[in-house]
DNA sequence: AAATAATGTGTAAACGTTTTTATAAACCTT
DNA sequence: AAGGTTTATAAAAACGTTTACACATTATTT
């Protein structure tokens, strides 16, 4: 059996109030019962029960993380980074997992984190129809359940974003000034579509016609970042860059633009997006977009744990983090 | 206000007790009140307490996960698989991080555990020192709380780990089966020693002599495997491929081999170990040794709940896994 | 020296469930 | 129709804490 503030009590020889008394030390002790008390709890390695606790303050010291998959550079990054700053003040983090942003998951595990009363939850799986997002809006204010969402955004609840318009056009502005003026996207509805935004917007800025052909969608994995390279090198369309919505995509470039016999950057320049670590292991490194993730997380916690205490008084924050670039060797000046 | 079960038995008209009855549905209950108290758990959208509940059955349905770090391929995909497994079983994911094996954190994160009563913790946090074993050990016997290691054992405590003297000999016949007698091993002291033992072994089952002067030892990094391969390649120690302990190393290695003008596998065939993704993205792509994670994740879940149930009935349960070989394109026969 | 304030500690209620025990009502027996 | 079962429900105790309240002692004021 579990040794209980009772035992303490006893063999310390006061009550149970004493001992909870030094525990919490709020109420004043005596030094002498004090000291008493300590030896007790010493003696028998007495360990409060937070549940016990819990049932009183309404409190479980536990936050929800709840993202799409972990098997992801970027998300266990993130994920790290987030246990990290909650056990510094105290949380501890509940891991749940939506198997990329499945909503019949994600309503499972809003009803467990209900039942489980946990303090708080940080929301980076992003509902996909509009329907779900209202649905989902409507079980956070049910569960009262202090929350910040990552990426996307809930009517009254603080949020924290990549300005990823803002990375996707800084992406192409690197490669303008560079002299390119004719530059492929490869992207796809799976990721943002901010970043394809980006792309346009830089096109606009310095007027350059942005060709619709040089557009490829697809799933966002190295395969399809070949295969959608293979079918811009054989088209007959002139393009001497390509702006790749992940490092994945731009790993499957590259491959590809090396089959052919050519050469990164001189024949043609690659830009990635997120910074994974396996920019630094293609030849030549992989020029990319990183996304300011110790900042983020940072933002996200903070916010949380001040809505945990006064939600009215942060409810209207919604953080849009600017991107920036790494710019290594896959990205040089156009061909004379 | 939460509404409680008490509310609920108030609109419906009945005792808490029946509704009790009827939420975990084990006493028989009269179909009509029944039908009653679940139209009212319906309209007040009641959801029970789980620390309440579990101050009754001594049951948190929450696991800790105890892991060195997430920022590394091996140990998020892990931390995923148990994650998954864990919530199929009906259990939630309490993540802890050692930083890096710390041991004060490790005791910290321990105390923690026990204060929340979680119902059982995969240690995969490896103490350094042998009598921070010993106290890591004393501390689950005082907690009494179920658990499993991973990749190390304590006395009496079920483990699961990878048979890397295996999965390093297996590295390296493959190498002596394409005629390779002069291999190097770039390796080191964070990574286990076992995969060097692999290592030795192979050369002694075959007759063939362990060159001490190509044996590198250093942090797990690309870099130091760059540098390690740098040194190697200096020396006029003949040698005509590599073992690394992992495929960070690897990938450092192959690195330096390019560098020195020298072709992967023609020249030097490399090996590394884990089968981190990156493997597919370097050229040519790395031969590597792989772990049977999902194993490893199955062994420890099931294994973890069935001690919770009657540890006596698995302490004795040590696994020890075989390592498979991923075959691709940095290894080939020795030049002739 | 009496009145008042400060200090220290115990008693008991509360948190939201589950479960044991008790009891009433309905159903069988014969 | 009396006794014995079965069925359905309620009342109350329990889980391990915190905390409001009460009370006794000691210290400080007048």
């Amino acid at each position: 059996m579990k040794t209980t503030i009772k035992d303490v009590a006893e063999l310390a020889g006061v009550s149970i109030a004493t001992v909870s008394r030094v525990l919490n030390n709020k109420d004043r002790v005596n030094a002498n019962t004090r000291k008493k008390v300590q030896q007790a709890i010493q003696a028998l390695d007495f360990k409060p029960s937070t549940i016990a606790r819990s049932m009183i303050n309404n409190e479980t010291h536990t936050i929800g993380l709840l993202i799409p998959l972990l098997s992801n550079e970027f998300w266990s990054n993130f994920a790290e980074g987030i246990e990290q700053l909650l056990w510094d003040h105290g949380y501890t983090t509940n891991l749940f997992m939506a198997d990329n942003n499945s909503f019949d998951k994600m309503k499972a595990i809003m009803k467990t984190i209900e039942n489980k009363r946990l303090d708080g939850i940080i929301l980076c799986s992003v509902p996909q129809l509009p329907e779900q997002v209202k649905e989902l809006s409507e079980m956070i204010v049910a569960a009262n359940i202090p929350a910040v969402t990552f990426e996307f955004s809930l009517p009254g609840i603080p949020s924290v974003k990549g300005d990823h318009i803002q990375g996707g056009c800084m992406a192409v502005e690197h490669l303008i000034r560079f002299g390119h003026r004719s530059i492929a996207y490869i992207g796809g509805p799976e990721i943002s579509i901010a970043r394809e935004m980006g792309f346009r917007q830089a096109h606009l800025l310095h007027n350059i016609p942005c060709q619709e052909a040089l557009i490829q969608y697809g799933k966002p994995t190295v395969d399809f970042g070949r295969e959608a390279m293979k079918k811009l090198l054989v088209s007959d369309m002139i393009h001497t860059a390509v702006f790749c919505a992940n490092d994945l995509l731009a790993i499957g470039a590259m491959e590809a633009i090396h089959a052919r016999g050519l050469q990164i950057p001189q024949d043609v320049s690659v830009v990635g997006y997120d910074n994974i670590k396996a920019c630094e292991y293609v030849t030549p490194q992989l020029t990319t977009i990183v996304q300011p993730v110790p900042q983020m997380t940072r933002l996200l916690v903070e916010t949380l744990l001040e809505a945990k205490d006064d939600l009215s008084h942060v409810s209207n924050r919604n953080f849009i983090l600017p991107m920036e670039i790494k710019v290594r060797g896959t990205t040089g000046p156009v061909k004379a």
